[in-house]
DNA sequence: CCGTATCCAGGAAGATACTG
DNA sequence: CAGTATCTTCCTGGATACGG
């Protein structure tokens, strides 16, 4: 744990698990549900496996995370306590989307992009079936610029090289301005109007593209004037 | 400021300026209002003042604290960026005081309690005039032993040397339950009740004491069974 | 009163490779 | 899939002393 402030204000006791690098970050992740060592990696793509180890070891001895086998399958959860931190998250995220709002070119990443993209789609909204839709960011470096985003009934997978099946519909763009559009700050149509986006494939899916994401709640945070 | 999540993330981001050691304790120091260096400094006697200098560098850097000059006084306040931080540091205030209830020894600072207690008084249950409390701690080491709260119509003053003035109340106690008795783990009249505190002075006086202070507002967060 | 200058030690975090 | 092991670097944070 991180050392002591030598304060008995319940901030400070709060800080001294909670202000070391990366330990509020897994929390985030842990908050969207139970989730297995690699999903975090996904979610911490920069965080050493190492690193991740000792903070999930961390919380789990501060009583603020579960680490459970369940028939050879670890899952980390959230205790009683960590459920309880979810206010602290989003009042985090409410004052980060506010007031920080310059991203700089090393923010943008494609994976966390797309990571975060698959675990907010809205099923109701996306046909039945095997629906692909593939991104494409001609601004960045090759190894990077192509996803796949596989909806199936049961799960979603995020892809970074072709899967082979059949693709709906394809998102051209700038990874900024999709980024801009996840975050709140830009709207698919004024994206559209701005060619800064296209959308390819039949009208009909063209224009239910959009509606397939449900909106972070980052999105829908008041910026000041 | 701290180095990148690398991530587009509002929680990333917001961690990126926070997550650094002692940054949201200046924040909840200055979420009680303006405050001088040195005022800052007594709510963080641990932090060397280089290190109080650099954060409060940063801190107005990333637009989160202003730093006024108004005639030869210096004021470090919030901007309405740091106000908008106090949910977060309430949050974190709310989750400390439910899960972290365990206190060492080491987090048993007297200067801060009687620091923390200057600014709850309420003055309007205070008589007018001067009036002095003592308090005692026989349990601790000398030099820390014995303070003072001197409460006059403008101000209220911390002493860890006796002022000289007349003192109205003297109250004696182990340090961890007063401490507790602030946190709201302990009522004064079951502290009372129990021979782990005693108030010296003319009973008018001695019943009205618990109500010179404002319940913080930890004291009253519900804590979990 | 309000900081800055300097110095030092320790450990945190990153990178990489490897294992059950 | 779920982590350890190891190594090295850097940089934070702490302590202390000093200046405007």
């Amino acid at each position: 744990m991180g050392s002591s402030y030598h304060q008995f204000c319940p901030v400070a006791k709060a800080m001294e698990l909670l202000d070391e690098r990366w330990t509020l970050l897994i929390v985030r992740e842990l908050v969207c549900g139970p989730a297995r060592f690699n999903d975090l990696r996904r979610g911490l793509p920069r965080m050493s496996p190492t690193l991740l180890s000792r903070r999930l070891n961390q919380l789990t001895n501060a009583g603020v995370v579960d680490r459970r086998t369940e028939n050879d399958e670890v899952r980390y959860t959230l205790t009683q306590a960590g459920q309880e931190l979810r206010p602290v998250v989003e009042a985090l995220a409410v004052w980060g989307i506010r007031w920080i709002g310059e991203l700089g070119d090393e923010d943008l990443d494609p994976k966390l992009l797309l990571w975060d993209m698959h675990r907010n789609i809205d099923r109701t909204t996306v046909p039945p079936g095997r629906t692909v839709i593939q991104f494409r960011f001609p601004d960045i470096p090759p190894a990077n610029r192509h996803w796949w985003l596989v909806i199936s009934g049961e799960e979603v997978d995020v892809c970074d090289t072709d899967p082979g099946h059949t693709v709906a519909v394809t998102v051209t763009t700038d990874l900024r301005s999709m980024i801009d559009i996840w975050r709140g700050n830009l709207t698919w149509s004024d994206a559209l109007r701005a060619n800064a986006l296209t959308v390819n494939g039949p009208e009909s899916l063209r224009r239910a593209v959009p509606g397939w994401f449900t909106l972070h709640p980052w999105a829908t945070v008041p910026r000041p004037t």
